[in-house]
RNA sequence: GGGCCGCUAGCUCAGUUUGGUAGAGCAGCUGACUCUUAAUCAGCGGGUCGUAGGUUCGAGCCCUACGCGGCCCA
């Protein structure tokens, strides 16, 4: 990447041509009066005739997007993060010394201008130039005016030039922003107060996965990345924070997809007193409010699919969900050879130390997960799959939890929280259990998150929603790559 | 982890079928041009064909291994 040819060179040339001649390639006075999008604002309704009676000037700095060069004159595009406007050139009125400055400079170099608004004979709003500053050198070309830059791998390695020059990129991620910014208002609103709880934690909890290790020095102790906040947002229930949430970075080391990053976004909000059929009408409100604050209407198109957010939602249970779609009769959640033996049918090769409720779990991941288009709550989940949950109080073999489908995907996923703890020492001893068994994502025993609970903790149901999925989802984005602005890849070249 | 596909100029892509001197458009350079918007016209320069081996008189193309990426599956 030193070397772009002949390119690259010829405008290190330039910059050494300007420091030469006295200009400084790189200055920091510009103050631009306007942007871009603000001079299309106040000028675009305005007419040829209006303009030339106003004269009003404005000052706009920004990239030079394409340059159309006519000897004595020349249009250019400019691009702020306002958008783009045309600004128009010429020898004449600039005066020489201007023009010839403009002549040395390259698409891709940033720069500042000033002048009149005008329209042109094909009636496009554009500035006259009178004032012109090189602001910025680029050294290196920009991708392609016309196709822009479509190698992923690129894209995603130098997003700076995905973003300069794909546009539709640049919304996805302002849409991004702003769902972020709609679910903390909504949160905000009804009294949940955001909080930040340790990212490196000695034991990793609150979620089945594998976490990533790290060392700390002075304190010779490993240390986790945190596979979920859960554990320590309950400890701030405990301590008071009766509506708490908290929007921020999971790990976890497993693979990476279309569906999978290492690190993504979490929220993880808890209200006590509540349960967790309080939270589907919760998370049915914010999300249906969300997609009509950002499309103004409920149903939305995801790859190719019509998805009605309207609430309510449909609502299944997990061995609902596997008779419909999965042929199978009751046997398999009565018996656990029976599931194991209907597992391997399916095509599932568990171990033999998975628990009953864990291979049910596969089974319905497998058969049922991908055909809930529509958005539903997914209920009744197996105890042993669900060590922090609040056991059902119609059937102790199940808990009080639901997980929210949309387009096959887990969007979200709540329990009543399990505030006994005595019951929930003995969960993390039969987690114990599953890991010796050979269950690798199996949790750990956490003393301290016992002890908390052994002071009270009021009934509170919590919920995580993953952000990157409802971005996916109501950006219409293929692949969870193209909502996070740097995606994990390997490094390039290997190593 | 497995399968398939891709990697050629700064960018977007041909060229791989059938091995025979590496191409186009955009960008760049030179010249013309004071209302264009993928400006136009004339000319010019630009390559470690992902990497390393192999087969062959000769490899971008065939073979092997590896790297990175994408999609699908587990």
């Amino acid at each position: 990447m030193t070397e772009t040819g002949g390119e690259y060179q010829r405008r290190l040339d330039r910059l050494e041509d300007l420091r030469r001649s006295g200009v400084n390639p790189y200055p920091n006075d510009f103050k631009a009066g306007d942007s871009c999008g603000g001079v299309r604002e106040r000028f675009g309704e305005l007419t040829k005739e209006d303009l030339e009676s106003s004269g009003e000037k404005v000052t706009v700095a920004g990239r030079i997007m394409a340059v159309r060069d006519f000897g004595k004159a020349s249009f250019m595009n400019i691009q702020d993060s306002s958008g783009r406007i045309q600004a128009y050139i010429k020898r004449n009125l600039a005066g020489e010394e201007v023009y010839k400055l403009y002549k040395g400079c390259d698409v891709g170099d940033i720069v500042g201008i000033e002048g009149k608004v005008f329209r042109t004979r094909t009636d496009e709003l554009t500035i006259e130039v009178e004032a012109f500053r090189l602001l910025s050198k680029s050294l290196r070309p920009l991708p392609e005016k016309w196709h822009g830059l479509r190698d992923v791998e690129t894209r995603y390695r130098q997003r700076y030039l995905d973003l300069i020059v794909n546009p539709d990129v640049k919304e996805i991620f302002l849409k991004r922003t702003r769902i972020m910014a709609l679910i903390r208002e909504f949160l905000n609103k009804r009294g949940f107060v955001e909080v930040e709880t340790p990212m490196m934690h000695p034991i990793p909890g609150g979620a089945a996965a594998r976490p990533f290790v790290t060392h700390h020095n002075t304190l010779d102790i490993d240390l986790y990345l945190r596979i979920a906040p859960e554990l320590y947002l309950k400890r701030l229930v405990i301590g008071g924070f009766e509506r708490v949430y908290e929007i921020n970075r999971n790990f976890r080391n497993e693979g990476v997809s279309t569906q999978h990053n290492p690190e993504f976004t979490m929220l993880e909000f808890y209200m006590a007193y509540a349960t967790y059929e309080d939270l589907m009408a919760l998370t049915e409100e914010m999300i249906s409010s969300i997609a009509m604050a950002l499309h103004g209407t409920l149903v939305i198109e995801y790859q190719g699919q019509k998805v009605d957010l309207t609430p309510p939602w449909q609502r299944i249970t997990v061995n609902g969900a596997i008779k419909e779609f999965g042929n199978t009769d009751d046997t398999i959640f009565e018996d656990k050879r029976e599931a194991l033996r209907y597992a391997g049918k399916i095509g599932l090769d568990l171990p033999e130390g998975f628990s009953h409720g864990k291979i049910i779990v596969e089974i319905f991941e497998k058969v049922a997960e991908h055909r809930f288009i529509q958005p539903t709550f997914v209920t009744h989940y197996p105890l042993d799959v669900s060590p922090l949950s609040r056991k059902s109080e119609d059937d102790p073999a199940v808990v009080d939890r639901f997980e929210l489908l949309v387009c096959g995907r887990e969007i979200a996923n709540a329990f009543s929280e399990l505030n006994d703890p005595v019951d929930q020492r003995e969960r993390f001893v039969q987690q114990i259990r599953e890991k010796e068994a050979g269950d690798t994502e199996a949790h750990l025993m956490d003393e301290d998150f016992v002890n908390a609970l052994e002071y009270g903790m009021p009934p509170t149901a919590g919920e995580g929603i993953g952000i990157d999925r409802l971005v996916m989802l109501l950006a219409n984005a293929a692949s969870i790559r193209d909502v996070i602005l740097f995606p994990q890849l390997k490094p390039p070249g290997g190593q």
